[in-house]
Parts: C-alpha cells; sequence; structure tokens
DNA sequence: TTCTGCTAGCGTCATGCAAC
DNA sequence: GTTGCATGACGCTAGCAGAA
C-alpha cells in the first residue's frame, strides 16, 4: 500500500462486466486497496504494486465465507468514525429518502393470469385505486402470437406482462396447458399488489417442480422492486464508505508529513546541542 | 469513421444475518 | 422457521478515450 486508494477497487471484476473471463479458477481479481476491512484476507502483489488473490487459492466456498463475515459499510464507517477522526459523519438513514421508498413500495405491481391466447388489457375503473396499488396496465400476451416472444420459450407459453409505476416492465411466463388451472386469489399473507395464482391437481414430479419454479418466480418478483431500490442504496452507501476512506488517507497522509517535519526539528535541534 | 478496451452504473439473483 | 435487509457476484449496456 502506497496511501493512495488503488482505482481498481472492489467492483472492477463486476464492472469490467463482459469484457472479464467468467472462469472463476482462472481469474485473477484486483481487490480493494482496504485490507482492513476484509480481515484475514489472503493477497500478495502483483508485481504492479496491486494487491491480488487468486480465486484457486482460496476457493469460492472460503472465499464466500470470507465475504459473508465482512460487516456493513455502515458498520464499518460508524465504527471508523467513533473510533476516531470526529470529522469524520456517520452514515445514517436517509429519512427522506425512506419516505419516499416507502411511498414507492406501494407501487409493486399486481399480475393477474386469465385463459391462455388472448391479449388483454386491464383498464383501470378507479384510476386511483389503480395508482395506489401502482397498477398501471397488466397485459396478457400469448407468445405464439409473436408478442414478445422470449428465446427458447415453447410455443403457446403465455406471458404475464406488467408495467410498474416507474415505467418499467416485467414479464412472468406460464406454461402451455397450465394457465387454465390457475385460480386468483388475493391472500391477505402476501403484500398489497401481489395476487397469487394457486394450481389445483398437481401430481406428478414435473408439475410439482414446475410449481416450485413459479413459488421461486413469485418470490423473486415480490422482491425484485424492493432489492432493485436496496442495491441502489447499497452501492450509494459503498461510495460513501470509499470517500470516506479516502478523506481518511488523506488526513493520515498530513498527519504523517507532520510527524515526520517534527522528527526532523527535533533531530536538528539534538545535534545543534551536541555540537 | 470504426474498432477496441475500460469504466461506471444498473438490475437481478443468491446468500448470510438479524429480528420476529 | 420465516421474513426482510444488506451486499457480493454476475451479466449487460452506455459512454468515453485512444488506436487503427
Amino acid at each position: 500500500m502506497d496511501g493512495s486508494i488503488d482505482d481498481k477497487s472492489e467492483d472492477s471484476p463486476s464492472s469490467s462486466g463482459s469484457s472479464q473471463p467468467q472462469n472463476l479458477s482462472t481469474v485473477v481479481h484486483t481487490i480493494t486497496a482496504v485490507p482492513t476491512a476484509i480481515p484475514n484476507q489472503p493477497v500478495e502483489e502483483d508485481g504492479e504494486g496491486h494487491l491480488v488473490r487468486t480465486d484457486t487459492d482460496i476457493g469460492i466456498e472460503k472465499r464466500r465465507e470470507i465475504l459473508s463475515r465482512r460487516p456493513s459499510y455502515r458498520k464499518i464507517l460508524n465504527e471508523l468514525s467513533s473510533a476516531e477522526a470526529p470529522g469524520i459523519a456517520k452514515i445514517e438513514e436517509d429519512k427522506e429518502e425512506e419516505a419516499a421508498i416507502t411511498s414507492i413500495q406501494t407501487t409493486i405491481p399486481s399480475y393477474v393470469q386469465t385463459s391462455a391466447g388472448q391479449t388483454i388489457q386491464i383498464a383501470a375503473a378507479n384510476q386511483n385505486e389503480l395508482t395506489t396499488q401502482g397498477l398501471q396496465t397488466i397485459t396478457m400476451t400469448n407468445a405464439g402470437q409473436g408478442a414478445v416472444t422470449a428465446a427458447a420459450m415453447p410455443a403457446g407459453t403465455t406471458i404475464v406482462q406488467y408495467t410498474q409505476g416507474d415505467g418499467s416492465q416485467q414479464f412472468v411466463t406460464v406454461p402451455a396447458g397450465e394457465v387454465q388451472a390457475y385460480q386468483i386469489r388475493a391472500p391477505s399473507s402476501l403484500p398489497a399488489g401481489v395476487v397469487m395464482a394457486t394450481p389445483t391437481g398437481i401430481t406428478s414430479p414435473q408439475q410439482l417442480a414446475e410449481e416450485s419454479a413459479r413459488k421461486r418466480e413469485l418470490r423473486l418478483m415480490k422482491n425484485r422492486y424492493k432489492n432493485r431500490v436496496a442495491a441502489r442504496e447499497c452501492r450509494k452507501k459503498k461510495k460513501e464508505y470509499v470517500k470516506c476512506l479516502e478523506n481518511r488517507v488523506a488526513v493520515l497522509e498530513q498527519q504523517n508529513k507532520a510527524l515526520i517535519e517534527e522528527l526532523k526539528q527535533l533531530k536538528d535541534l539534538y545535534c545543534h546541542k551536541n555540537e
């Protein structure tokens, strides 16, 4: 470490995206220049002053274990700020933003299913009511009709398309022939805006597998929006954390300079005294 | 002008952890 | 045991700079 924050932070492997080889056994990551945040992380110099670690050395499992033990950015930052440097601001919950998020969260979309082969749009009888649930449009489209056909999707698959409050769209697929077997209900246990489709008369293992896949999709759909927001927050926090560390580095460098200067003066003084 | 490599940012999924 | 949150990993895209 030379005291400066390496631009190739831990974001590098992911941020480089498709340009990076994805074979984990051969990838060499350049990690963040903040080893204190990852205790006992096996690292080594790559010859250019960068700290690197190899996945082949530690293995994915171990790596995950190490990473999972890493405290959150907020925790780290708060510990940093409480331990020293009163100038470092703690990361606190952004109340305004939270409130905004809460209000946005009510726009988690609903979706419904009907018989296949139809393209229907559910219009709002009561626009206000729909708006509060975030449901702007719901469109049922048969993939066989080519409206929004995904690759490798069996012909006849029904696609449930919905539009979120922010304008983004999501799709859920239902295999052909099973749409009729579903009934629509809205259990109170589900969050507002989520309608659950319950299969009836499932017996074969294949149907069970499909059912579990559907359940998984439902769960993911339920979490998707929240997680999108959470990811934004997390990145924001991470940025603040990195900025904080950079500030800390700058402060420490200043202190280091001052101490060197002081040492120099003391040495001079000592030499003159001896003369 | 086109190509290429890099970086930043985003959405999504998986997973660990804490609270209930 | 379940649920929600935080965050790492991954894939994708857009923008930019330098090279051909």
